[in-house]
DNA sequence: ATGACAGAGTAACTCTGA
């Protein structure tokens, strides 16, 4: 089974982009973020001819999440964060497919940092993190995957000194990172690719892709019972030169059946 | 140190992103 995460940045500009890269990496789950979209245009009629099913949390101009899945059963078992009742970002849902359960998030950027906007990032987390402590002892498999927007090491960045005061790359980031996958998390490409350098993200600035001037910053984070059936994992960096492309290369995992 | 590029909303430009 392969589940990808992909961050479309804008799902109706993107729409050629996604069906091609859908048709020629078929995945069995698709997580996807900033949509910047609401429900009511979300174009489901061209993912179903895809041959997806999906189940969204849209929202206008910003944000957005949604999940797609190709010949398997969708249930819907959360749509937002909880925690918060007056956070109204359309940033994370989740559902359960093939007995996995699989939570889609796009974490704050938090930038400019320090702010309120970093503050709403490291709250975000702190929820995030809760959550995900009472879906890790569920005794269910679970992937944790979406836009992470944090930079996990100094191996994860082509300069890593430029972004030291950056929200993705702070301390603080970094640490409530790492308190994350201390629950026991699996950061399932690191786990794949221990020591090479596997960016996720290019900016659109400078020729960025073409001098590989990357971060990876979208992860999977699997739980014991998933972490046994990791098979292998990558990016499709290829799709990141495309034209009218997103900044963010898909990323995969393969799984045992 | 700065600004470059892109999507969305709305209709010249702002806001956001990382």
């Amino acid at each position: 089974m392969k589940i990808a995460t992909y961050n479309v940045n804008g799902i109706n500009g993107r729409l050629p982009v996604l069906l091609r890269w859908l048709q020629e990496t078929q995945p069995d789950v698709a997580c996807l973020q900033e949509l910047k979209a609401p429900d009511e245009k979300s174009p489901l009629q061209a993912i179903n001819d895809a041959g997806y099913n999906a189940i969204w949390h849209g929202q206008k101009s910003w944000n957005g999440v949604a999940i797609l899945s190709r010949n398997l059963p969708l249930t819907e078992t959360r749509r937002g964060l909880p925690g918060d009742p007056d956070d109204t970002h359309s940033r994370y849902i989740e559902a359960e497919v093939n007995g996995i359960t699989i939570g889609c998030l796009y974490l704050p950027n938090g930038n400019p940092a320090p702010g309120p906007k970093f503050d709403y990032k490291l709250q975000w987390f702190k929820r995030f993190t809760q959550h995900a402590a009472a879906l890790y002892t569920s005794g269910k498999p679970v992937v944790l995957t979406g836009d992470y927007n944090v930079i996990p090491t100094g191996l994860d960045a082509y300069k890593p000194e430029r972004w030291v005061e950056d929200a993705l790359f702070r301390p603080e980031t970094r640490e409530a990172f790492e308190n994350l996958l201390a629950q026991g998390w699996t950061d399932a490409l690191r786990k794949i690719y221990p020591d090479e350098v596997v960016y996720t993200f290019w900016d659109y600035f400078r020729d960025a892709y073409g001098r590989n001037a990357g971060l990876r910053i979208d992860h999977f984070l699997l739980n014991p019972q998933l972490n046994d059936r990791l098979l292998t994992a990558g990016v499709d960096r290829n799709v990141r030169g495309w034209e009218k492309t997103s900044d963010h290369g898909p990323v995969w995992i393969q799984l045992a059946d």
